[in-house]
DNA sequence: ACCTGAACACCGTTCAAGT
DNA sequence: ACCTGAACACCGTTCAAGT
């Protein structure tokens, strides 16, 4: 996955596309050096302009951290919906297990995305690009929730609320994946070649739990 | 919960006791500006000593964070244990409810200790001072592992590896954790009025899951 | 309408010098 | 042994001025 970062020419005194721009170098700067790596000056430096130029097209930070916070939701649903799709087992059980297993895969993959996409700037502030980002949100979710229905629906999973099924499921992928990233899990000894058996063993806990 | 920091008298040279002075101003600083709102300088104001007097104490800032959160530590297992003591129904389930109820709640009323606790520059180094917070983790861990042991002997829950079957549990209460003081629940209306219940139901699904 | 350059108030970190 | 003050390289943000 290399981003391309298209720079103001020098002779040129307008961008053309700058807010495309900063956004795309902004995820680099997350692949690249991580979440404590991504500044606005750098991000307006790799994008050829001053450090001023990006408040044009950004209210703040907070603006532009929404907007890469939006497009690595995009990559994020993708890389789940891939996984999902590639599940020769078609129950919904299987595909939820692929699901699981696409979230925690990103999440390892691409560390300073899944920092950012659930990162506290981004959700708590309802400023600008608050909408459009509720929208990637709600699709990501959306891919578990409509599992979860068509396993309540077809007798796979147990009858209830498909909001708190969902939660359930996405709370416990979600922290597994925290803590893992965080290496809070490094001292116990769980590394990358143990990570899909556990992720495996995690769901199928769960599993238990929610069948009929 | 006030927190005092001490500060160097004016007309002293010396602090006294800037180690614990600083550590105590990080976790006012946690406390009352949040996450963003810890700085190496800001500590130091608070303590009454230049900004360059803690790296006498302290490597970087990420040592002082990491003595921050092993303090934070302190105070989490604290609450967790006292959420167990509390407890009338001695069952291993609902004490082990009772330490979920217990973590959800610590997030929620110290938002920033949580993410102190759990942030990426205090487990991702091991650097100085790591050794004592991993004591301290392993101290918070031991509580739950301590339950679920406790149930796999009696029969409470289904035999099986207790650090699996501790992971799933911490893992699904520490997801709910994130997604709620992230404000990633927010949009879907899930407001303080409504954690503790929700709390119970999802641990609830997964005692099936783990039940014998 | 879009961008620059200087300025301001913050950071973390280093280092010679002071007590 | 411990702390200070100046310095450096970074931040985010603002604003008058340039194209």
């Amino acid at each position: 996955m290399s981003i391309r970062v298209v720079r103001k020419r020098a002779d040129a005194y307008q961008h053309g596309d700058l807010r495309r721009a900063l956004v795309q170098a902004g995820l680099k700067l997350l692949a690249e050096k991580g979440v404590e790596g991504l500044s606005l000056r750098a991000a307006a430096e790799l994008a050829g302009v001053s450090h001023a130029a990006p408040y044009r097209h950004f209210q703040n930070k907070g603006a532009l951290v929404a907007a890469i916070a939006e497009e690595g939701f995009r990559l994020f649903t993708a890389a789940m919906r891939k996984e999902i799709d590639a599940s020769e087992d078609r129950t919904v059980l299987a595909r939820l297990r692929a699901a699981g297993q696409g979230y925690v895969s990103f999440a390892t993959k691409h560390p300073a995305y899944f920092r950012t996409i659930f990162g506290p700037p981004v959700w708590s502030k309802g400023g600008p690009g608050w909408d459009s980002l509720i929208a990637a949100g709600e699709e990501s979710y959306g891919v578990l929730r409509g599992l979860v229905v068509e396993g309540i629906e077809n007798g796979e999973l147990q009858a209830g609320d498909p909001d708190q099924i969902s939660l359930a499921a996405w709370s416990l992928t979600h922290g597994f994946c925290m803590l893992l990233i965080e290496g809070r899990l490094a001292p116990k000894g769980v590394g990358p070649a143990t990570v899909r058996g556990l992720t495996d063993a995690l769901l199928l806990s769960l599993e238990r739990g929610l069948a009929p």
